[in-house]
DNA sequence: CCTCGCTTTTTTGTATGACAATCTGCTAGG
DNA sequence: CCTAGCAGATTGTCATACAAAAAAGCGAGG
């Protein structure tokens, strides 16, 4: 029926030059947020931020209360969460928050590092000189950050990051995929910034992948990318032995 | 509560050597399917395979009517299908089947490339010769496929490969994302093999990723990987190209 | 003829209640 | 101590209801 016209004179596209700036300083129209979005966002920061611990049960009804919704808003939340890996539910069993065993936490870093690297050679090839400077504008922040050891602060700022790498390189596929796996390691990426001495070097990782990216050096960035994301995954698999190691009754 | 002890005598680990080869044989246990999850398997398989097309809408009603199921079944199957990217919901309009930008086709192949590196890379580190067997006869029968230009056995064929790839890389991560994104691309890899003389050249490029494997060369196998999705994918292009140029109605 | 704006119809979003199937924990009996 | 079985909790599925939003139809006026 109703297909894409060429823009009616009225209502230009969205991407129209002329109103970019407009819609940058208004930002995303802000749509009216169901309540089925509302409470997965809820309960998927729940989840991520481990407040909601791994392998905890979440009964309709407990999310019900919770939420204070519908049985049906519940189970359409549960099969988002399912979809993205975040729950693992069991026919008849309902679901649990989702543990990370070593070995899917080492893919995932494996295939975050492709991801970052297919994103920063797009970025490279792609992103306009602006998106470069924001870049170095927050590696900026970044450092401060580390300095003063705040990671609840370093963990937004790197979200911002990522938010303009993605940006930059264009590439939705990818981007997409990726927030599901950080995801699904964020707790763990926290845990890992722990570790003595992690966040320091972290920060010499990431000034290195920009100044590579500053330099339009694809080859380089993508080396300065594979290093720190393999950095990172070290990390955090020490975390998780550690973890393992000493159970919480030690 | 329940955690997973090491083995009650009575109920071994399903991974038990003693009994492999009688789980083998008699094959997954056959899960109770769900309504639900009957539900989502047809229509996805229709949405792959293109029966249903590109664009249509699915309306809740005509789902429940065509499914034979509830209103419950149906969002929830729609949510599923919307986390795959398999149709599009907007917000008060309803699901559609996802269509395929060329952007968005060239990022998945592009992804897609460096999932398949990732598996075959996997493979040869890790597959046991028993999969690398398989893989071999698996070309035969691809290649017999192929002369009798039996483009649905090919693809009948091509997922056993996957599945014989994927279960010798022993990466859950990468083939779940790989599975999605091959959903996504399903028609358009048909489409692409009717261009003359793409089924005969895969045939050789996935010949030269089997003999790559067979020699447990890596670089060389993810060099012959590489090669065989970006010549799929840019088949695979140039009709999407094709098909914008001359619209149904040409 | 086209268009604006109103009304009607369709469709989605959400809540509620119901009931069968299944799982879990507990208890009684061997 | 182990087992069988019962009772309670939980999930799976359905039917129904209604408000809100979108789409379709319609009629008056330019």
């Amino acid at each position: 029926m109703s297909e894409e016209r060429p823009a009616p004179s009225d209502h230009p596209a969205p991407e129209s030059p002329e109103a970019a700036w407009l819609a940058e300083a208004i930002g995303p129209p802000a749509a009216p947020r169901l309540v089925r979005e509302q409470a997965f966002g809820k309960v998927k920061a729940a989840i991520i931020s481990g407040r909601i611990a791994p392998g905890a049960r979440l009964t309709e009804r407990a999310l019900c209360a919770a939420l204070g919704v519908s049985r049906t808003i519940v189970r359409e939340v549960i099969r988002g969460l399912e979809a993205e890996r975040l729950v693992q539910v069991t026919a008849h069993r309902g679901p649990r928050v989702a543990r990370l065993t070593a070995k899917t936490a080492r893919e995932i870093y494996d295939l975050r590092a492709e991801l970052e690297v297919l994103l920063v050679r797009d970025f490279v090839a792609r992103a306009p000189d602006a998106d470069l400077r924001r870049l170095e504008a927050l590696l900026g922040e970044i450092g401060r950050a580390a300095r003063a050891e705040d990671v609840e602060g370093l963990v937004a700022i790197m979200a911002r990051f990522y938010t303009t790498l993605t940006a930059g390189a264009d590439n939705e596929v990818a981007t997409d995929i990726l927030e599901t796996l950080l995801a699904r390691i964020s707790r763990l990426r926290v845990l890992a910034m722990a570790e003595p001495g992690r966040i320091a070097r972290s920060v010499g990782e990431i000034a290195e992948i920009v100044a590579s990216i500053g330099r339009r050096d694809a080859a380089a960035a993508e080396d300065a990318t594979r290093a720190y994301v393999y950095a990172a995954r070290d990390a955090a698999l020490r975390q998780i032995a550690l973890e393992h190691d000493a159970p919480p009754g030690a």
